[in-house]
RNA sequence: GGCAACGUAGCCAAGUGGUAAGGCAGUGGUCUGCAAAACCACUAUUCACCGGUUCGAAUCCGGUCGUUGCCUCCA
């Protein structure tokens, strides 16, 4: 097994990767709240921690990849309300939305998927551990947890509580024995959505889920606790606090944050509303172009989303495609010390806490290296092949067949035939016009020394 | 105000102690009926700035400036 580095929050350094259990990973990725469509800086999380994920699997790790749905929460009962409809409705609709996108931006789905909803009753039983250890009191609405009480409060984020209070913009809630003391239980008002529980109708905290569901799967310490890095603090935070109080034993071993995508140079979140959905960005956009735009940078290192950015991940993808046009496969794939060492490369840079960028790079230099030795057939499919195996987990390689049908084939074999004649006899005027007009459908011609050749744009 | 991260060519970006990967854009050339694709050549004596450690620093340390994020829901 190959020896991978991760960068820890929890450590503040990248650190050898040592699973609880050798060879076996869980791995928990917290979801999305579903009241909208995710935007593409929502998506650079799903996105990397799946490559993860699959990055571990093809190093032999057996994983299993468990991801939340926040499926009852404030701001889908605001957009019922709003929209007049049933807060279920609006939880199903991007529940749904979410899988599609995801599907569609090539993310395999979760080993599991649990709903907040579904998972009630374990929160409440562990409110109830919690309760018994004294970490617990009740408010007029709602049950929250005593984080001064929680000694090692901050261990994640690197903040005391003192630090907190100096810097506070937190509103000040008479009732809260502190300021950081966060809701476990949410009592509920006549229309809202609630369950029955020891202390009274509600609805559980948002922190309260992820502790109890990764739990109730694992059955024990996690390996990789992940999530974007708004939710160092508070949620992670908290559901340290939460967790580790009533088990007694740690949460996660290892934590990891991705940073932002900016949207010009600014943050893009929902709740601001300057947000470019996947949805929208996947009518124009090849999913593969979006994924080489978001293994840019490294995970860790802010991408700024912006019109020159997302034209270079498309010049880079039409880069691949050219390549992949240009070269036919090999039947029999030969050893070549060349793509060894690429290979290598592309390795090392992924074991070192997944350097994605490094690694597309190597492919790169593959690339340009077969066209340098065109006639080197063995090469060139060895490097198609490496290439192909590769895109198995990074999924930004133009897809293997195009899907065309038999007529369409045979038609464009008569265009280019007439468009051949047409050329012998000097006619370019006829020649270029059937190559502008295929070009307005999207398809591009190439005259190439062994003959014409197109492809289909998009 | 408190806590962090980052600052590498026109732009994006890798590199974290041994003398600057890769991509995009640009310029000139080759190929082509013209294109396209591709290739060749050129494009950072230098890594925000200042000082220090070292035989040696983009890489380590200190300071300055700048950008961004978190501190409230957020990937």
């Amino acid at each position: 097994m190959e020896k991978i580095a991760v960068y820890n929050t929890l450590a503040g350094r990248t650190e050898p990767f040592t699973p609880v259990k050798e060879g076996e990973v869980f791995m928990y990725c917290c979801g999305p709240t579903v009241y909208n469509y995710i935007h593409i800086g929502n998506a650079r999380a799903f996105v990397f921690f799946d490559f993860v994920r699959r990055y571990l699997q093809r190093n032999g790790y057996h994983v299993r990849f468990i991801q939340n749905i926040t499926d009852v929460e404030d701001k889908i009962i605001k957009k019922a309300a709003d929209e007049g409809v049933f807060w279920e409705d609006i939880a199903r609709r991007f529940t749904s939305a979410f899988q599609e996108d995801m599907a569609a931006l090539g993310v395999s789905p979760a080993d599991f998927s649990p709903k907040a909803t579904e998972s009630v009753p374990a929160m409440i039983a562990l409110i109830g551990t919690l309760e018994e250890k004294g970490y617990v009191y009740k408010t007029s609405d709602g049950v929250y947890f005593r984080v001064r009480r929680f000694k090692d409060y901050g261990k994640l984020s690197k903040k005391s509580l003192d630090d907190l209070k100096a810097g506070s913009r937190i509103s000040v809630n008479e009732e809260k024995e502190d300021p950081f003391d966060f809701a476990l239980w949410k009592f509920s008002k006549p229309d809202e959505p609630s369950w029955e529980s020891p202390w009274g109708k509600g609805r559980p905290g948002w922190h309260i889920e992820c502790s109890a569901m990764s739990r109730s799967i694992s059955g024990r310490t996690l390996d990789i606790h992940a999530g974007g890095e708004d939710l160092v603090f508070p949620h992670h935070e908290n559901e340290i606090a939460q967790s580790e109080a009533a088990l007694e034993e740690p949460l996660a071993r290892v934590w990891m944050h991705n940073a932002y995508v900016n949207l010009n140079g600014a943050k893009m979140s929902k709740s601001l509303g300057n947000d470019i959905t996947v949805r929208a960005l996947l009518k124009d956009h090849p999913p593969q172009v979006l994924r080489l735009f978001l293994f840019s940078a490294h995970y860790r290192k802010l991408l700024d989303f912006n019109a020159e950015a997302l034209e270079e991940s498309h010049a880079k993808y039409e880069r691949f495609s050219n390549y992949f046009h240009s070269f036919k496969d090999e039947k029999e794939i030969p050893d070549s010390p060349l793509v060894q060492a690429w290979d290598l490369r592309v390795r090392r840079f992924l074991n070192d806490d997944f350097n994605t960028s490094g690694a597309i790079g190597v492919f790169f230099e593959a690339v340009s290296a077969c066209y340098k030795d065109k006639e080197n057939a063995p090469l060139c499919g060895a490097v198609k092949a490496w290439l192909r195996s590769w895109d198995e987990i990074f999924f930004i390689l133009p897809n293997e067949d195009t899907a065309t049908s038999g007529s369409f084939e045979a038609l464009m074999e008569i265009l280019l035939e007439l468009r051949q004649k047409a050329r012998s006899r000097k006619d370019y005027e006829t020649a270029d016009l059937i190559r502008d007009r295929l070009q307005d459908l999207g398809i591009i011609l190439e005259d190439t020394p062994k003959g014409a050749r197109y492809k289909k744009c998009r």
